[in-house]
DNA sequence: CGTTAAGTTGACACGACTCAAAGGCGGTGG
DNA sequence: CCACCGCCTTTGAGTCGTGTCAACTTAACG
């Protein structure tokens, strides 16, 4: 066993490890680790409040299956989606440092979670270094996506946001081994879309229908089809860089 | 000399050293350390590109003075403003972890800086594990900024984006000693506004003088006054909890 | 089946964009 | 010291994307 990262191994169930190994972070030990910490999960169901906004859980959450989201509301009682948890992703890292939080998280669909303590997260990122790494790494690509989205929120139109988000959560889904190639569940309402995208949920509905009778998506019964990947790319000028997925896919 | 922080000196014209102050996170020895680093700074004017989208260098930049931005361009030439940098804002955190950056900065007025690199911030984060901290510290705070712009750009109206904008510039200002009571150097273009807030600098121009006529504003060669900072916190429901500003102010 | 949440549709209103032109301020050079 | 020039600000008129309200349809689930 070295202390330098592996190159990743064909396949993992588990899809921070796979997370990780994509950007070639994590030795075996690593991966043993995170391995052991994610033995005992918890299974919530859809609605569930994660992180409540103004207290202080110094608690991470990792996501093993389902989508969560960070969320504010605003003082007239709307909604604005700040960011999708997918499996893999963490929250609640700035707890222990920030102590109270400025922003809610709460799931968006059954979601399969794993509660880790501060304790386990000290005592992980001190024995493993690499992991202290992926920590910080994470954080960075959150931060990317963040803009990535501020951008689209400022400068482009609906279709073309939701067009980018599409083209993201492929390519996030499958480094997780949780999309085909061209398809994924997705558990959101049009409502919820319309809390990420800024928008109304009857304006979503009429930007899904345009989607549609472009050719570009089917989306039915909770799970999307992205019929022409290259044209759905093009129409919003899709760059994957932000994602820093390291090569292998695009 | 403890390792404990202690409470924040009466003053130091140093912004960093104020704004970690202020989170009560620095000894006399971290504050030794990083008025060492900021001994060699660099005028630059309005303008210059600090970080090149796409490129991959390992340091980093803190502000001292005058304004400057994250930003992205569009295909089409648009550009979103994605995060400004105040004096005391670090940027650059990024590239050593990440490789290229995926987003560009720049100055917005001429700028004092110090160009910090690699090797330095690793000395000084394994030296000073109390900055170490405070690095992770203002990540996290740039992520809550950045969702709060996110959650603004979603789901506020030009006018109450603005005003919010100001609320959040008069305090971090505030932090670092380079704002008033209610009033503050604002450098920024109207052209410069728009990419910020999401909308075209004629649109920007009308939310500006609605303020005015509001009595709320006085914006004139590039000084910002806000005549009634409560109304206008009102105006856009600023709660600045997002911040962490710990207290003293708020 | 009955009930409820989610999706769909239409008519209308409004915030923000576009294009275009005019006015002001700050620098520069004659 | 004034005339000029460029960048920024301001204004108007018309258009378009998106929001609002309200009704109706479909899917999900016990």
């Amino acid at each position: 066993m070295t202390d330098r990262p592996d190159v990743a191994p064909v396949d993992d169930s588990n899809p921070l490890i796979r997370k990780l190994d994509h950007a070639r972070i994590l030795t075996d030990g690593d991966r043993a680790a995170l391995r052991e910490v994610c033995r005992h999960s918890r299974a919530v169901e859809a609605g569930w409040d994660v992180i409540k906004e103004g207290e202080g859980s110094q608690n991470v959450y990792l996501v093993l299956d389902g989508m969560a989201c960070h969320y504010k509301l605003l003082s007239e009682g709307a909604r604005a989606i700040t960011g999708l948890l997918l499996p893999g992703d963490l929250c609640g890292l700035h707890g222990a440092i920030l102590g109270k939080a400025s922003h809610s998280a709460a799931t968006l669909s059954a979601c399969t979670l794993v509660e880790i303590s501060e304790t386990v997260i000290n005592d992980l990122t001190q024995k493993h270094p690499n992991i202290a790494r992926a920590f910080w790494w994470e954080m960075l690509v959150n931060e990317a996506t963040l803009r990535e989205w501020l951008t689209g929120l400022g400068r482009r139109d609906g279709m073309t946001r939701m067009a980018h988000l599409f083209c993201e959560l492929l390519l996030r889904l499958q480094v997780v081994g949780r999309a085909e190639d061209n398809s994924f569940a997705f558990p959101l309402t049009q409502g919820d879309l319309a809390d990420v995208l800024g928008l109304t949920s009857v304006h979503v509905n009429r930007v899904v229908q345009d989607l549609r009778k472009a050719e570009l998506i089917v989306l039915d019964r909770r799970w999307i089809t992205m019929l022409d990947v290259d044209r759905l790319r093009q129409l919003c000028s899709f760059d994957p860089s932000y994602l820093h997925l390291s090569g292998r896919m695009m």
